[in-house]
DNA sequence: GATGAATGAGAGTTCATTCAT
DNA sequence: GATGAATGAACTCTCATTCAT
């Protein structure tokens, strides 16, 4: 009676459909975005849908949602391996930036959402608290760094922990679809790091004249 | 045979519409946001608007355009006052977020926008337009100030004038109702000055004198 | 500002769909009439049954509760004139058979309710509400008579009562649209009287002789 | 090479599925059950339906159909034992009332086929053939009993069998499920056999006392 | 100038039925 | 023989827009 085979292809069709639903949600909106639209892109007929998703509803929310998870614990991973902590936040600046573009419209759903947050309001606090995770690691890493003199000790972790998020989510939101090849592309990453004021960098700065 | 009491009067209501339009399709979104809504709002009937503005369409592109105008005005008059670089920025920024709070709907609706560019392409242009005067004004002041030494010499005017706008972009979507009495609010503003890399902040501001 | 004329024709055209809803809905049932199948009879487009109804439940129940509220004004001022109990229960009798045919929609969709009660409960209990206001009333009359001898004293009114409910509706269940032209229903309708068990029938029975 | 067992497995599942069907479609209407929830409370899959219905049409004719062929073959094999047409019908009537809560769902389900005759214009002519039996040997037994002096002669038996198979679809239809608990219950069923207007009760009711 | 009833295209969703497994 | 995923037509309901009043 076991249907492993078949197990497996609904799960593989069903994060087909929400690929497809990610891209048309970020570029359309959710009330402009019709299931319709959703099946033809995957290659499947309207009723499909709603084999794999209770509602239109369910499906925006998986969307919005699945994906963040997974950027999360990739983001955390960088903060979670060894190293000084000012080492863990430019490896997590460094791999936040350069995987910007893969999730270009996952972060733009959430965005959208964080927009329209008396719309959607149970998004909304599911999405800040996955956020406050984020913001709440970076805290306690960077503040260990303050400690080992890594970082300038002026500012407050929390603040810099929110300044951070709010930039990233600037960048994704005014940055087009040429980010990646334009000139400064370099330089606005290596400010993103400038933004936690690490100590090194003016020595550096220093050193090289 | 003019008529300006008339005149002033259907101004004046067409204004209160697009007032009304700005916080309800910032809530909820344009498709989210029906003609009858705002109707119901203003506390005019359904046919009204159709009498000040031809369509739905018509009436979102006010919304978004024409308060940005605005916004744009008072952020370039900061920068066109007399003083060093360093001050007309200080004092941009000084404005720019004491009174984010005052058109967090506007900018939602900015961000809304530029999220969905390939949805509202005629209207991203003009929006990137708008931008576009806004970070070359702040690179052109910030570049006089780097000759004058008041800033780090190091960053690109481009790339720190867009920082900066997406900073601006990311706290203001980022951040809750709530956000002015929040206890980290003045040092965030402070850290946004922090982004341009003045040379000497708080001690040209207190011993230098 | 008064539009009295406008609401009138507005009470009109509801009462219009709402006639048009009856036949259909007992003709075919709920599920099995379509909101533009109505709108097609009454001579509207598809959208405006809901200017004037919420959705098609709210419809249905008005279609259900209306008419059968109606009826039981009617039945009931029979009860309430001047005559001893046994004329006035042989005035609502034929009443009621007189008029059964006007109402045969009507009584329709009330037993098509009855029969689903699990599926309509609300309904239901409506129905059962306004039904149990008849059979109190009747059995309040039936009990007068049977002190003035005028029925029979071994009965219990309130098995009366409702005997003659379920015959009602049994009969308009049962019979066709002919039922009127039929031979036999001026005898039934006698026989309706005779479920009372009345004194006097007998007696003019056997006087006749 | 016949296969016995499986023949009769199938039967079995057949009319397993032909109950859950006769409850389902007679609480809930024909549109509003889906084949799915058939299925489902049988404990089988969707398709499964299928191979032993041709349609859900099909389906709903048996459900129809077969119990009503069963329910008339009983009630007919009452009036067709030895014994006078007054011990007859009583004990017919008797059976019937007896039997009335054992049936119920099979009874609403031709009321909602009687209720709905244009829209199921083929059963209700089976159905009203079927009932036609019935009453023309009720009729035909009422006849003989009104010549031997059992009956009151002044109404006429198609009359009479007509009325009755009315109060009992009345019945049916207007009580509940508490109807066998109900005070008044048993002198309903009584009430029942009154509507015959036999002439011998009263005498014994007479001589009772 | 304002009204608000009517429109009708288009949305999300359901479900009887099929058929490859 | 049983399964259950896919289908796609049909349903209810929404809403920008028009226009007679």
């Amino acid at each position: 009676m076991a249907r492993p085979i078949n197990e497996e292809k609904r799960q593989e069709r069903r994060s087909c459909i929400l690929k497809e639903a990610v891209v048309l949600f970020a570029e359309n909106g959710y009330s402009n975005t019709t299931t319709a639209l959703i099946a033809q892109s995957v290659g499947v007929t309207a009723g499909t849908i709603f084999q794999y998703f209770p509602s239109k509803e369910a499906l925006f929310y998986a969307a919005v949602l699945e994906p963040l998870a997974d950027i999360q614990v990739k983001s955390l991973a960088c903060l979670k391996q060894e190293g000084t902590p000012g080492v863990l936040i430019k490896n997590m600046v460094e791999e936040q930036f350069n995987h910007i573009y893969c999730y270009t419209n996952e972060l733009r759903l959430v965005q959208y959402v964080l927009g329209q947050r008396i719309r959607f309001p149970e998004l909304t606090q599911k999405v800040l608290e996955s956020t406050k995770v984020m913001t709440d690691t970076i805290e306690c890493v960077y503040a260990k760094g303050q400690l080992m003199g890594e970082f300038n000790k002026n500012f407050s972790p929390a603040m810099i922990s929110r300044a951070y998020i709010s930039f990233l989510n600037g960048v994704a939101l005014t940055l087009g679809e040429s980010i990646i090849h334009h000139p400064e592309w370099g330089n606005l990453k290596e400010h993103a790091l400038y933004l936690f004021a690490p100590t090194q960098p003016k020595e550096k700065a220093g050193e090289s004249k």
